[in-house]
DNA sequence: CGCGTTTTTGAAGCCCCTCAAGTGTAGTGG
DNA sequence: CCACTACACTTGAGGGGCTTCAAAAACGCG
């Protein structure tokens, strides 16, 4: 999915050919990395922009005592930190969880070359505001959704985002996340995913095996998780 | 604090006399919001851009069930949905905690004068990102660390916010927010928030007592807390 | 002063964690 | 082909942190 990216912008905004161009050639030299690789370790200075062509990341924070907390999931078409070359010190590390084909783009010629683009702008300010929409939902997952409705809703907003770039069949997507992953994003134990998993499953919702998950009922996922996927795809206003 | 806002972007890049005259034009004619009033719906269509002149606000989203869960405190200074005019539809809602003084400033018109700004635009996009590390760092809070710890962590967040903006005389600070608020920040209960402070208030660490913080051990407290403010005074870069 | 809200305290219970161990699966090398 | 290793998954048992239910005390505002 090298177009996934600009596939993404252009339902942000409307882009002219120019625009486009700019971002494609920015994102034409992918490099490979491997699976469990920092692309961004916590407290670096901001190095480039990182777009996601292929593969999955991660970016997460860890704590005094050694536990990780994920932050958010960067699957194809996401991309990690616009602006924060703004900043001096990086806040959260991002790393592979798959083999993953990345582009990174160097800020200081690309913001400029943005700066002077009220559409390209306009698409990313949009992003932006999808993924602060969707970290609020995470906010709130945590904190007043216990953890069956908690996989739920995580399930529900990786299953809307993966089709939203064309990465589902009907009712399954390939979802490369271990348990433990999938502790350290909901906050919660390997253990108790794997319970709350079986739980699912012999209920006839969702499986995940092998990397793949299969959503036998969208509706009840939906209802369970209180699921509104509304900040999602928050459509273009008057334009 | 009519003065806050602008001061606040002023730390986040150097902006020109013409700059400040646009923001301090817009906030020009605040209005005043009893408590408990929803400066902003859920499900509303975007309204004008708030600033925050005096007083308290949060961020908040409903549940199904009744619950609620808020994403974010806004003290002065502060300013909510920058751009959100791109969205078809608010995702949560605004409401005053104490009686407010709020700058509504209509969109249409602030945004293209920003656009063809660079300065002001660096202001607001490094804005956002402090914003966007905040709701990490709550993401962090509600995965990670237990109800002491929690309690801590937004303790140390708002009175180094406050006191970025001058709102804090040494080790304490107005804080207006209830133990039920608390609670549905931190995503416990009204009951054990209560349990939380009496244990913080009797090992010297902090007391909330009559809507004033003092902060009796702020070492200690941030050493509960695990706490490390760079997220909220990120530095300018080469600039 | 009186009333609603906030704070405080107690007691019982549940959700999720911790500790512990066993199963399955993929990759490596003999 | 099988032993060996590493890692992910699975299941059980017991414990603790926070919740729920209930009610009293304190505060603040008309």
């Amino acid at each position: 999915m090298p177009g996934a990216f600009i596939q993404k912008l252009r339902t942000y905004a409307l882009l002219s050919p120019p625009d486009i161009k700019i971002v494609n050639t920015a994102c034409a030299t992918p490099r490979d990395f491997p699976a469990g690789y920092d692309l961004i370790k916590e407290s670096d200075k901001p190095g480039p922009l990182f777009v996601m062509c292929e593969g999955w990341t991660c970016r997460y924070q860890t704590l005094p005592d050694g536990t990780r907390q994920i932050t958010a999931f960067l699957m194809p078409g996401d991309c990690c930190d616009i602006y924060a070359s703004l900043l001096e010190k990086v806040d959260s590390s991002l790393a592979t969880i798959t083999p993953a084909r990345v582009a990174a783009i160097p800020r200081a010629d690309f913001e400029l070359q943005i700066m002077n683009r009220p559409m390209l702008l306009r698409a990313f300010w949009h992003m932006q505001l999808v993924d602060q929409g969707t970290l609020r939902a995470w906010i709130v997952s945590m904190g007043r959704r216990n953890s069956i409705q908690r996989v739920a809703h995580l399930m529900c907003e990786l299953y809307f985002r993966a089709r939203n770039v064309g990465l589902t069949t009907t009712h399954q997507f390939r979802l490369p996340l271990t348990q433990t992953i999938l502790a350290d994003a909901l906050g919660l134990t390997p253990i108790h995913i794997n319970r709350v998993l079986r739980r699912l499953r012999l209920d006839g919702v969702m499986e995940l095996r092998s990397s793949l998950l299969i959503i036998g009922d969208i509706n009840r996922l939906a209802l369970i998780a209180g699921f509104d996927g509304n900040y999602l795809h928050h459509r273009l206003h008057d334009m």
